[in-house]
DNA sequence: CCTTGACCTCAAGTGAACTTGAGATCCTAG
DNA sequence: CTAGGATCTCAAGTTCACTTGAGGTCAAGG
């Protein structure tokens, strides 16, 4: 029947460390408010902000992002079934083409990486515009894929 | 006809920085020889093994991870494509779980984000086996699904 | 009442993967 | 022969996403 979490039961029901959760409501990711005793109450939707953050992790995006994100959703009520489904709809572009880039990925992975090309810049795999090569290295078009 | 490369020339055609080779080879996961100046000169392949480091790091693999699976290749004689094809083909297993793992959180997208399961630890994409949620946060299923 | 465990703040530490800076040397073109 | 770009080493800095530690408060059970 509680309406509102400590930090504790939250930290299990959502299966991250408390100082987690202490660290995404300094990052403005969640909000609390204030017992008496100056102990966090969290409200019951800050599990599906939970949620939401680390699919969105999943993804590949970074907690900037995600703060973006989540800074659409409606403020002053409880966001409700619609609004999270608006939000998620959001990131199933962004999942096509990760799951696009490993499909990739994985039909040339014997192909390129035991073929001739000795140029990245012209391996389609590592670049699958071909250009690019010069944005610097990492895990750029998994993660980032613009 | 060069038969070995400057760091420039690498960091160009790898489109990775120097300082990103420099690291590389200060971690164990390239190699080079050194001209009479004292600067580096890398051995053709090295452009083959940047490559498998890139694509190990978008499937999701730390660079220690990478320096084992690259230790397995023989260091008597330059690769040849067998032995990068055998590489390769372990990550295969490693790339479809990825995949899988993401297909997983396409077809729940809307579903799981906008349902009503409260609770992270019931819910089937966050916790694909119904266990879990005391191993921490983070992207913890795409990147390391065991 | 007292202890114990959950909670608080704030500063500092961690690890991964690099980058940047300082100060010095090397090599190539004019 | 000299200027300028490429390279060298080594230490320190950066970003992200948290965790850890110190020092102190709060709340429930015996």
């Amino acid at each position: 029947m509680a309406e509102e979490l400590t930090i504790g039961a939250v930290a299990e029901r959502a299966g991250v460390a408390p100082s987690a959760l202490r660290f995404y409501e300094a990052e403005g990711l969640i909000t609390s408010v204030r017992a008496d005793s100056g102990h966090r109450r969290f409200p019951r939707d800050v599990l599906r902000r939970i949620a939401f953050i680390r699919v969105a992790q999943q993804v590949g995006l970074s907690l900037g992002d995600i703060r973006s994100a989540l800074a659409t959703l409606p403020d002053a009520r409880t966001p409700d079934k619609h609004d999270w489904e608006k939000l998620s709809e959001g990131w199933r572009p962004r999942v096509e083409e990760q799951i696009a880039q490993l499909e990739r990925m994985r039909d040339r992975l014997t192909g390129c990486i035991g073929c001739g090309c000795l140029s990245l810049q012209v391996c389609k795999m590592l670049n699958p515009g071909d250009e690019a090569a010069a944005q610097g290295p990492g895990p750029r078009y998994v993660i980032d894929p613009d």
